[in-house]
RNA sequence: UCCGGAGUAGCUCAAUGGUGGAGCAACCGGCUGUUAACCGGUAGGCUGUCGGUUCGAGCCCGACCUCCGGAG
């Protein structure tokens, strides 16, 4: 049977294991490796999907979604009356749903886990829930997204291996269920994913148990959540390679432009993050100096825009005298002008990889992006 | 002019006669499968002025200055 969403590979860096592909979904290609905007509670926040889709140059493909927020709020059964998610939010494009594995991690003291599934308190109103593989798929089928997320447990760093162990077979034997529980397989596919802490022998376990179900992607979650860099990297570099060559890598959570690179190079495919419109509307701006605060006293009166190398609405039509003002005002044009700048600086540096992966000078292009990002401040 | 009220951080206000605080603003920092337009830190003061009472006054008393309200 042919599978709702399949992964295309173009090209290997001769260098690295950086890689040039796309996955092919319902809702149109999207070119990797991929950077992808998230939109928790069916919105961008702070941005109209006419403007995600415009982002970059060839704007964002792909966007995610969250099983745990929408399940809340407004409820499953609602998208569904809408037309589904896409309907919904008017966003035509693939969408990818998180399962509301993360969040059973992140609400920590509101769940109790267990073989079956995890019950957890909404933190809306208190009120007693239940998420099981079963759920998060049916739930994922409802909002009809083009790749749901099985349903995982995030284990917190730091973790004791004992724990990690015994976490990521329940999460093994929960993606066996969130299989079973997946029938819309024309429409949708389902991602596996690999957890297994910062302990190799760990994560290899877990790569091995996952990649024999066959899944469409795989996913690399548990990073990113509070280790040193350099051990995700380690970590990350030997993931990969445990992983199939001719399935999507989709590195959960990250990242920073320099963790977007990082990954990258080690053959990740596919990445999402928060960062760039959290950061945005706490008013910090990425570019290609690095980040600039703006609400610091020294862009009260620059007139120049954010990123001089920027050919973003933004950067083409407001000074950072302008951006200051509003941000320190917190008037809600500050964040959207943020946001729709640091997500186009991401999707466009995405772009920047692609074009350099096809012309074998990955490399070249991050050392650039570094010295750059790093260097001194202009 | 008279009567009343009020003067404390840049602003709005706390502080039984016993080491003057908070919120906001300012300045700085943090944020990685969004409970986050959030969280944290730093700085900021001859308590309107001058006298008096008291061991001790932002607080009690007197005068003056300024502002607000009322009366005329």
């Amino acid at each position: 049977m042919k599978h709702a969403v399949t992964f295309e590979l173009h090209k290997k860096d001769p260098r690295s294991k950086a890689r040039r592909g796309c996955l092919h979904t319902p809702h149109g290609d999207v070119q990797t490796p991929v950077f992808m905007p998230v939109g928790t509670q069916a919105t961008v926040k702070a941005m109209k999907p006419e403007d995600v889709a415009s982002l970059g140059h060839e704007g964002a493909r792909i966007l995610l979604g969250n099983t745990y927020h929408l399940y809340l709020r407004p409820g499953h059964e609602l998208v569904k009356k809408a037309g589904g998610l896409h309907a919904f939010m008017n966003w035509n494009r693939a969408i990818l749903t998180d399962s509301g594995g993360f969040q059973v991690f992140s609400l920590g003291k509101l769940r109790m886990i267990s073989e079956e599934g995890v019950a957890f308190r909404s933190y809306i109103d208190g009120s007693r829930h239940m998420f099981t593989p079963e759920s998060s798929i049916e739930i994922q089928q409802a909002l009809g997204s083009d790749i749901m997320m099985a349903f995982d447990e995030c284990a917190p760093y730091p973790a004791d291996w004992r724990y990690v162990k015994d976490s990521l077979n329940r999460t093994t034997r929960w993606l066996v269920r969130c299989r079973s529980a997946w029938t819309q397989r024309e429409k949708q596919s389902l991602f596996g994913i690999m957890q297994g802490g910062v302990f190799k022998d760990l994560r290899y376990e877990s790569a091995m148990q996952i990649t024999e179900l066959d899944m469409p992607g795989y996913s690399i979650g548990g990073l990113s959540v509070g280790e040193p860099k350099e051990i995700m990297y380690d970590v990350m570099d030997d993931c990969v390679d445990w992983l199939p060559a001719d399935k999507p890598r989709y590195l959960m959570g990250v990242g920073s432009p320099d963790c977007l690179f990082e990954g990258v190079e080690r053959g990740i495919d596919m990445f999402d993050c928060v960062l760039p419109t959290r950061l945005a509307r706490h008013g910090v701006a990425l570019t290609s100096r690095g980040e600039l605060k703006m609400k610091n006293a020294c862009h009260f009166e620059d007139f120049r825009p954010l990123d001089e190398e920027c050919d973003c609405y933004v950067c083409r039509n407001y000074s950072r005298a302008y951006l200051r003002h509003l941000v320190t005002q917190n008037e809600m044009l500050g964040a959207m002008l943020l946001s729709e700048h640091n997500l186009h600086f991401l999707v466009r540096t995405m772009e920047n990889i692609r074009k350099a992966i096809e012309e074998d000078r990955f490399l070249e292009c991050k050392k650039e992006f570094f010295d750059k990002y790093y260097g001194e401040r202009k």
